[in-house]
Parts: C-alpha cells; sequence; structure tokens
DNA sequence: AACCTTCCCTGATGGC
DNA sequence: TGCCATCAGGGAAGGT
C-alpha cells in the first residue's frame, strides 16, 4: 500500500520524466476514481503544462501552474511512465549499465487515466481496488482547503518535538491509532505505523496520555527513520506497489515486524504476534515492546 | 472526543 | 472456465 516513501519514491522517478513537460490529451478509463467531472478534467489538463511534482503526505500533486491536480493511491493505486518506443516489458539499453528490462506496461482494464504527452509518452494511473482518487484544483488555494486537515509532514520544518508532543498528549488514543491519523502525522500508514512502533519499542496498544516524554521522543525519533528506509530502499512491494518505471521496491526484504507474525523477533528472537488495532492487522514483538500493566 | 461499524473494490486463497 | 466465503485495508461517513 501506497505511503509516504511509496509516495516519495514515484515523485522522485516521475519528476524529471515529466517536469516542463505539456499534456495533450488525456483518457479516461472507469470514472469511478475520478472526483472531478472527467469532461472537465479532459477539457482542462488538456494544453496545460507540468510546472512542478510535490507530495503532501501520501497525496502526489501535479503543479499545472494555476491548477493542481491531485492522486491519493489508495491501497493499490499506480503510478507509472510509459513510452511507447519501448516495448512493454521487454529489454530497452539503459545509459549506463547496458540492457536492461523495461517493467512498464501497457495500459489495461485497470487503468483509469492516461495523461498524454505530445511525443505518445505518457503517464498511467492504474488502481485495482479503486480505493484511490485523482481530483482537479482550479487553484492552490482550492488544493489546501483540501489538504487543511492534514498533520505534520516529516522531513519538514513542521516535523518538530514540540508539536509532536503537543499534540500526542491532548489525544487520548491508542498510539497505533494516532500513527494512522493523517491529521497527526502525514503519511504514516499501516506498514511505517507497525516498524515505527518497533523501532520504539512501544507496545502498539498503548494509549497516548500514558506515554512517557523519553517514550515519546524515541517514537518521535523512529517515524522519519523508518520513512527515510523507506525511500532509500526504493518503497516497500508486498503486492501491488511499484515506483514509476513499474519496479518494485525494496523495503519488504527489511520489514521489521509488518507482515512476520510467527517469525523470530530480530532484536530478540521472541515469536512476532499479529493483533488487530481500530480494523487494521498490527504487528508486534510482545517482548520487546511491552504493555506495562 | 473517542470509538465503532460499514462501505467502497478486486484478487488471492482455501474449503468443499 | 467450479463455487463461495474470507481477507487485505485508506479514508470517508454515520452512529453511539
Amino acid at each position: 500500500m501506497p505511503e509516504l516513501p511509496e509516495v516519495e519514491t514515484i515523485r522522485r522517478g516521475l519528476l524529471p520524466k515529466v517536469r516542463g513537460r505539456t499534456i495533450a490529451d488525456v483518457v479516461i478509463g472507469d470514472r469511478k476514481v475520478l472526483k472531478s467531472p472527467p469532461e472537465r478534467l479532459a477539457a482542462s489538463l488538456a494544453g496545460r503544462s507540468i510546472v512542478d511534482l510535490r507530495r503532501r503526505g501520501k497525496n502526489l500533486i501535479f503543479d499545472l501552474g494555476r491548477q493542481r491536480l491531485l492522486f491519493h493511491l489508495g491501497m493499490t493505486g499506480q503510478l507509472t511512465f510509459r513510452d511507447p518506443g519501448i516495448e512493454d516489458g521487454g529489454f530497452v539499453r539503459h545509459p549506463t549499465t547496458g540492457l536492461q528490462r523495461s517493467r512498464q506496461h501497457a495500459p489495461d482494464k485497470h487503468t483509469h487515466l492516461q495523461i498524454f504527452f505530445e511525443d505518445g509518452t505518457a503517464v498511467l494511473f492504474r488502481d485495482i481496488r479503486k480505493f484511490g482518487k485523482v481530483v482537479l484544483f482550479e487553484a492552490d488555494e482550492d488544493l489546501l482547503r483540501h489538504l487543511q486537515g492534514l498533520g505534520m509532514e516529516p522531513f519538514s520544518e513542521d516535523f518538530v518535538w514540540k508539536s509532536f508532543w503537543k499534540e500526542l498528549s491532548r489525544r487520548r488514543v491508542k498510539v497505533k491509532s494516532i500513527l494512522l491519523d493523517q491529521g497527526f502525522v502525514a503519511g504514516v500508514g499501516n506498514i511505517y505505523a507497525d516498524e515505527a512502533l518497533f523501532e520504539a519499542r512501544l507496545h502498539p496498544e498503548r494509549k497516548t496520555e500514558g506515554l512517557s516524554r523519553a517514550e515519546a521522543k524515541r517514537l518521535f525519533a523512529a517515524v522519519p527513520r523508518v520513512l527515510q528506509k523507506g525511500i532509500v530502499l526504493g518503497g516497500t512491494s508486498l503486492r501491488d506497489y511499484v515506483d514509476s518505471d513499474g519496479e518494485k521496491g525494496s523495503n519488504q526484504d527489511e520489514l521489521r515486524v509488518y507482515g512476520r507474525a510467527g517469525e523470530p523477533c530480530p532484536r530478540c528472537g521472541k515469536t512476532i504476534v499479529r493483533i488487530v488495532v481500530g480494523q487494521r492487522g498490527t504487528h508486534f514483538c510482545p517482548r520487546c515492546q511491552k504493555k506495562p500493566g
């Protein structure tokens, strides 16, 4: 599932390929994921140039000058670049490493939006479960209104201990739940929440009001650390996630607890367990992440 | 405010 | 081309 590291990896891969490019045409697939009327999307996007590609939490935002095109990838969303001059899944000549297999894929029944440039290359939005969304905003202030509920952005100047502690103390919820709350820290999803809690050695069902400053500080440090690791490794590909070239990330091999129920804890060897917290599968080490009682 | 349930959606999986 | 139930989950919505 695309969380901050996956969306950031897509952004970095896509940016050099789309910046400065002019949209020639768009092709609409299933309109259910398009939160703006397809006719307006098509009419508004044609002729626009892509000035920048930004990210806020798990949202990817195309800056089109005045307009903003927002993608949220939901559970299974993919945003890839496709060059029709290259065979899908075939071999391409890589500038430094020689021949390399192309992972780009042709549009299929799950491709809901294709943004074509003048030379025939395109950005494809594909989403099997259709939990993703595409929204067009006419101006930046409309986008900001849409994003106003989001919390601190990791790696930005907003992400400071004072705010983290203040917000954490204000709320009275399970620590796993607050990590998943996009109004607290933007961009953390189920995988990185479990990883951060393991890193901080906190039981996912600990209540926020019961955390000591030292414990909260561990969490404050762990969140950007696990996210950064995810970015460095190109994201976590458990099932559907691929980057803008259609390539899988490698952070799935480095996960400490997520999806590892029944396996030994990498820190102490005790068996990792899986419980449900807030309707979400939650993985932790019962020895390293004790619930004080 | 916190907490719970339901909904959206498809593909993988396992039982029979 | 077997059929059906279950599960995965981000986020919005609605209820308690």
